[in-house]
DNA sequence: TTTCTAACA
DNA sequence: TGTTAGGA
C-alpha cells in the first residue's frame, strides 16, 4: 500500500509516516517513481510506534528496540535479548554515575576548603555562581 | 489525484 | 507537525 492509505488506516498523517522513516522507524520500499511502498505488517508497526512514543521513549531508542519487540494482547513485550542488551547498558550508566559522584566528592571537598579561606574584603570577581543542581547536598 | 522533496511557520 | 511550493 502506498503511504496515503497507511495514513488512513492508521489515522497518521502522512508526514508524520514520512518523519517516521526519517528516524528510521519505518523502511518502506520504493516504487521507481519513488514513492513509497508499505507491507501489511506497518500498520501494526505505526501503532507499535505511537505505543512507545507515548510512552516517553526518544525516536532513536525505539529505532534499536521496535525490532525486537512483539506484541501480546495491547502489551509489548520485549525479546529476551535485547532486555539483557538493555540491562547491560544500563549498568553501565550505573557505574558511571558513580563515577561521576566520586568526582564529585572530590571537587566538593576542594571548594568546601577555598570557601573557608578568609575574602571578607570583597568576593572575587571571577568566582561564578553556585550552579549545583542541588547546591544544598 | 496522489505522492515526492524541501523548507518555512 | 502542519503547510506550502513546484514537479512528476
Amino acid at each position: 500500500m502506498r503511504i496515503g492509505e497507511l495514513a488512513r488506516r492508521t489515522a497518521v498523517s502522512e508526514r508524520l509516516l514520512r518523519y517516521y522513516e526519517e528516524q528510521g522507524l519505518l523502511r518502506p520500499a520504493r516504487l521507481p517513481s519513488g514513492y513509497r511502498v508499505y507491507a501489511e505488517s506497518d500498520v501494526d508497526q505505526v501503532r507499535r510506534i505511537r505505543t512507545l512514543l507515548s510512552a516517553g521513549l526518544p525516536t532513536t531508542l525505539i529505532a534499536q528496540v521496535l525490532p525486537c519487540v512483539r506484541e501480546d494482547g495491547g502489551r509489548l513485550v520485549p525479546c529476551a535479548g535485547l532486555v539483557a542488551d538493555l540491562s547491560r547498558e544500563r549498568a553501565r550508566i550505573d557505574a558511571r554515575i558513580d563515577d561521576l559522584a566520586a568526582s564529585r566528592r572530590v571537587l566538593d571537598a576542594v571548594i568546601t576548603a577555598g570557601e573557608t579561606e578568609p575574602y571578607d574584603i570583597a568576593p572575587p570577581r571571577d568566582r561564578p555562581a553556585d550552579r549545583r543542581a542541588n547546591p544544598t547536598r
